[in-house]
DNA sequence: TGCTAATATATCAAATATGGTATAGAGCGA
DNA sequence: TCGCTCTATACCATATTTGATATATTAGCA
């Protein structure tokens, strides 16, 4: 993983601590990161093509500013409410696990 | 969904509230949870091929008893730490994906 | 039977994720 | 420019999830 990347996902609040600890990374981390990165892409793809990020979040009960960070890739987003995003845009299952099969 | 499942799932914690909540419940919530029992049966025979629950959660940083909670379906376990289970146990995200997209 | 490893259940304080609110910025048409 | 809609950021009290610990139960074997 490079710096560029590496920044990327400091500023989105991810905690890859210090340069020794970032080296440290486990690979199981790392795709767990990935994984949800891909969710959040594609959950906003999704979600663009069919409505606002205010209807999603209301459909979810949930609030426009998570459907923002969900969308952004913010750290304090679980795999579980990106899920959940996914299946209020009307994502089947198919669809959520060909997302998480693409993670390389 | 039949009584037997709701009563099947009351009792590992699952939420599903009174009679009318109960069919109440959206169809997203549901398969939410068909996912999460999904990940739960497929760690469980992963696992047992591999190693006790006890090295699979020190393979993870976790504790034994929230291993045996994770396998069992039960309501306090996220779907996170289903997939980081998952992963620890060599699980890759093709097979992941493949379990999500197995869900009816 | 007793002994042991493995798994399940209960409880809890600490960590993390949550929705809500307020507000700031971005894009765009009038 | 203004006004409007959409999205992003900041903050916080509450709720959920966590690992840890203790302990109970189960399964298999000597």
């Amino acid at each position: 993983m490079d710096l560029a990347k590496r920044e990327r996902l400091e500023a989105k609040g991810w905690k890859v601590g210090s340069v020794s600890d970032f080296l440290a990374l486990t690979a199981e981390e790392s795709v767990l990161v990935e994984i949800k990165l891909a969710l959040s892409q594609n959950l906003k793809e999704r979600r663009q093509k069919l409505m606002t990020q205010t209807e999603l979040a209301s459909k979810m009960s949930s609030s426009q500013p998570r459907i923002a960070k969900a969308e952004n890739g913010d750290a304090s987003v679980s795999i579980e409410l990106l899920i959940r995003a996914m299946l209020a845009t009307g994502a089947t299952p198919q669809d959520i696990g060909q997302v998480i099969a693409g993670v390389a």
